[in-house]
DNA sequence: GTGAAAGCGCTAACAC
DNA sequence: GTGTTAGCGCTTTCAC
């Protein structure tokens, strides 16, 4: 069922079976609806592809994330889908697996036209940027990992300060010995995290020790390792801050198997928005990320760059706020 | 950057270029690889809208959801993305949040040549699956949650036989009074769910009580007064076999909340794919299932349909095993 | 081995 | 207010 098709239907034109189907004002109100009423009778849709080819902008936004099993970037997303589901706009998914080749080629795989806008959050190891710097014109938005340089909306939560809060409660429940496990150094929101870290320490006069910054940038296993090590030292920390949460759940499972109790022996912090914190054993002091309003946020952004004017100067950073959630993981 | 102006710089023409770039016999060797280096330099991409309008498909598949944020429905997104990303296909997604108006709408939506098919799973309400039977030419495959009737690929687990291991398990852990929570009825997987928790109580000898099988379909809060009041009566269930994650979840908070102990007061299994639920208090017993194998497996099944004839005939049931993973919560 | 041309289905400028 | 037409960029048949 084509135009062409419902114009003879109608002994109509084609343009006049367009306008009409598009309330142009050019066409007659009954003739407007006798179109209407035959389009969806014979149940008519436009072929998106016909239409994109000669408007040339598809009505699609590309997301790419480095991973969506995930408690983090599903909700995420679940928030970008309801924003474009609300102006008509399609979703296409790409995943990094954090691996930055994947996302080049991804990238790569965009500039010809398939979306109007991508939102992206970048992989682990994405070190350089050269890939996203030849989106020139492409409507952009980055989330939550941000890169430092590019000029686009970028939409944040308040990582520097989240640290800075984590280690501080850490501090005030009795914590001398804090270990930072980081993420990809790569990644501003690890840098950013660890600043705040850094902070917190220095304004409570407790000298910094890097031996107890971990960068657990390999695979679970390797991690895994690492941490072990880092709970069998002599001087044990005795606290840690993990800024993601597949690194907390880690050292729950390696403080059960070095029979460490926590918090009595060693307290534990993390960026996290697992359902289940309040019932892991111990539950689990929280740092929670507005994930699906990020996702809105982010989304809402994306459409007002792809709508507005391409020239019109955007670069908003939008920071929403993290909440600290107070369990038994960090009693004192 | 197009076709033309590509044919241009080579002062080729236009059908030849496209011939070279699709590899045809029919070009030289010489003609080819020179087409093949200007496209590279002047970065020569395809115009997919073009291509699809053309050709009639578009490489686009789309996968809906009743949600993302969640620990089975992440994963299998994953597990079609991969298999997608191999193929060269592209995904689209859409979320039903469990309401069949929106599914019936995205549905709706697909039936324009956006997409060469559709993976679905469906919304807990959907009651009726008319709009799916208008998909007659669409290749479509279901997964997880599939309807009785349609004749359509299906993907699923073993649900039958882990309702009724997960009620044996109970049963040989000492329970004798086990209430199923249940979502949807209209679910099939909810009813086979059920059905093989009926098999194992009458294999067992244990008379059927219907006060017992509590049908979870409303919001959180509805669900939790139901769960509550369960939890209340003078003769209190000793075993709960949750039908979904959800509903384990809010069992453990209204056991803290009613003081009662898991396990010693009440069991508790149920399906989940949560990373966390070793990591509990107690640890979940849970029926896990592979959900990025189903992700895959369904993705590969809907590959097919659209590469192969449409005539071929082809209504494959695949089933896939769950694991029951015992743990503290069921402990005798 | 290469090129010309039709046409996928739609939109929009322009003509009447 | 309605119709004619060019053309979006590509693929493919057919001619040479």
């Amino acid at each position: 069922m084509n135009l062409k098709q419902l114009a003879n239907e109608l002994n109509l034109s084609i343009s006049t079976v367009s306008k009409a189907l598009r309330d142009s004002h050019e066409i007659g109100a009954t003739t407007k609806s006798a179109v209407l009423a035959k389009a969806k009778e014979l149940n008519y849709q436009v072929n998106p592809y016909a239409s994109s080819l000669r408007k040339q902008k598809s009505k699609t936004i590309a997301v790419v994330v480095p991973e969506v099993a995930n408690d983090f970037f599903g909700p995420v997303i679940s928030g970008i889908e309801s924003v474009a589901q609300e102006r008509g706009y399609h979703v296409l998914i790409y995943l990094t697996h954090e691996d930055m080749q994947k996302e080049i080629s991804v990238i790569r795989l965009l500039q010809n036209g398939r979306v109007d806008g991508i939102m992206i959050s970048l992989s682990e190891e994405t070190t350089n940027t050269a890939h996203l710097e030849e989106l020139k014109e492409m409507p952009l938005v980055f989330f939550d990992r941000v890169p430092e340089k590019l000029d686009a909306p970028k939409i944040t939560t308040d990582d520097y300060n989240s640290g800075f809060n984590a280690t501080e409660h850490l501090i005030r429940n009795g914590c001398k010995r804090i270990a930072f496990l980081s993420i990809s150094q790569n990644l501003s929101i690890s840098q950013k995290r660890m600043n705040g870290y850094l902070e917190a320490l220095k304004k409570n006069k407790i000298i910094r020790d890097s031996s107890l910054i971990v960068s657990c940038t390999g695979t679970e296993e390797k991690n895994n390792d690492l941490i072990r090590k880092l709970l069998r030292r002599k001087k044990r920390p005795d606290g840690i801050f993990a800024s993601v949460e597949k690194l907390a759940l880690s050292v729950y499972e390696i403080c059960a198997d070095l029979k460490l109790k926590i918090p009595r022996d060693v307290k534990v912090i993390c960026f996290s928005n697992s359902q289940t914190a309040s019932l892991l054993n111990p539950s689990l002091t929280t740092i929670t990320q507005p994930a699906y309003e990020i996702g809105r946020e982010a989304a809402i952004i994306l459409f007002r760059l792809i709508e507005k004017s391409r020239h019109h100067f955007l670069l908003e950073q939008t920071i929403l706020n993290s909440e600290l959630i107070a369990r038994n993981s960090t009693k004192a």
